[in-house]
Order: structure tokens, then sequence, then C-alpha cells
DNA sequence: TAAACGTATGAGCAGATGTTCATACGTTTA
DNA sequence: TAAACGTATGAACATCTGCTCATACGTTTA
């Protein structure tokens, strides 16, 4: 659909500066992907609990498995993803692999959906 | 599958007491479920851009439309899906119906994100 | 009151997503 | 060095998701 054919009310004098100035300020494409990739990494609830589960303490794979009750296939696969956001890192310690949270900003993020569900 | 058959790694005498302490301090399940699904509303695109729209000042629905460069319908469906999540309210004047943010959470939570990812 | 306008909604479809299964990889142990 | 262990990964499958299309709904206008 091309740009010019956007369906739009009829308000148009009224309301085409509110659309211009919308436009303007929003941010780049870029930025609005990836930030909703970053969400959309926290909109699962097994990576949720793996996030809470590392609040905690480190811990390697299978310990997350045991945990969650869940196979290691699947926790493996999710780890993949936290780490590809950066929001885990690990390091080898012998045959185990030890997950970590990368930083405070998961909890702060966690936290303010917290808030806002309680209410 | 049944719990006593997950898989775990043998270092049951080392790790059992970091399993048992993780899943004592894990939120229920529904909050766990709610906090994805508020997480979820979040990661996509679309509704990003629109609460960024309305981050500047309430708008119709069509304003938000030709905003975005998208059809009425596919931003009345997702409209739908940020009011389900108390992230926006409505209120109609005339023909039109407006929206606007419902709480300054919603700003937080994106804050929050933009400083991830922009590390 | 009939037509026009702005919005909502259900069905359908294509693409994305999470888990399982099988198996490969890297390290340690016997 | 072969076996065991802990972890990673690709394929396959079922489910979910976001958009389009057609149409219905509520309000205002002529």
């Amino acid at each position: 659909m091309a740009i010019s054919d956007v369906e739009h009310c009829d308000e148009i004098h009224r309301h085409a500066g509110v659309v211009l100035k919308t436009q303007r300020q929003m941010p780049d494409e870029d930025e609005l992907y990836d930030l909703a990739e970053l969400f959309k990494v926290f909109g699962d609830s097994t990576r949720i609990r793996i996030l809470f589960a590392l609040f905690e303490q480190e811990m390697c794979v299978c310990d997350i498995a045991e945990s969650l009750e869940m196979t290691q296939s699947a926790i493996s696969h999710q780890l993949r993803i936290l780490k590809q956001s950066k929001l885990v890192g690990n390091r080898r310690e012998g045959k185990q692999i030890i997950y970590f949270l990368a930083d405070d900003h998961v909890r702060t993020i966690i936290d303010q959906g917290l808030n806002h569900i309680e209410e």
C-alpha cells in the first residue's frame, strides 16, 4: 500500500499537525525493532522464570532445568535467546556452563512490570 | 513427564540446595504468566509505535493509523490488546474514540528497555 | 431517518515461536 | 583413549500472532 493511500479520517485540517508531530518524534525503525525484540524476550514465562532463578544466584544449566522442571534442551534453547539479548552471560566451569544475569537492567525492567500488574 | 523424571546433573549433593532455594523464591504461576503477558504486549513494534505516539498526546484511532501508515483495522486490533493490558485508556468524542496512555509505568518500562539496548 | 463517518470485530492466512527428539560437541573421568 | 557427563543445536511439529478483508456497530449529519 502506498503511503498516500493510507486511510485517515476527514478531520484533516484539525489533526494534520498531530500526525506530523507524531511522525517527527518517532524513533527510527531500527531502534523500535530492537526495543520490541528486547521485550519479546521478556514475553515468555519460561524465560521469565529463568531470570527469576538467576536473581538468586548464578546456576548451571541442569540446575535451572531441574528448578523449572523442564528438559535441559528446552532450557538451553531459551538461554541462547537470553544470551543473544545480553540479559545473561555464561562461563565454563569444567563440564558445566554457569549462567548469570548480565546487569541490573533485568531486575529493574521486571520490577516495573510487576508494579504494573499489581494495580 | 512426571516431576521426579526431570533430568538433572549428577551434582545432586552439591546443588540440591540451589534448586530448592530457587523453587521456593519463585513467584507463583499466575504472577509469572501475567508478567510474561504484559511484556508480550511490549514485544511488538506496532504496539511500541502506538505507545510512542501517545507519549506526545492523546489521539483518535485514525490519526494513529495515519501517523504509523497502517490500516485502521490493524491499529484497532492492537489498541484492543493495549487496552486489555491497561496500558492505554479511551473515551468517546462524537464519532471518534480518543486513546491515551493509562499511566507512567509505560514510559518507565520503555525507558528501561531503551537503556538496555543503548549499551 | 437514511446516509456518512469513525471504529470494532470475526474469520482466514502466512509467518513466528516454543517444545521435543535426536544427535553433536567439549570436558572430565576411568 | 574410550566412556561418561553436561551442554548445544538443527529439524519437525503444534500453537500462537499480526495483518487483511469484509462487515457490523455507534454517532453524527443531511
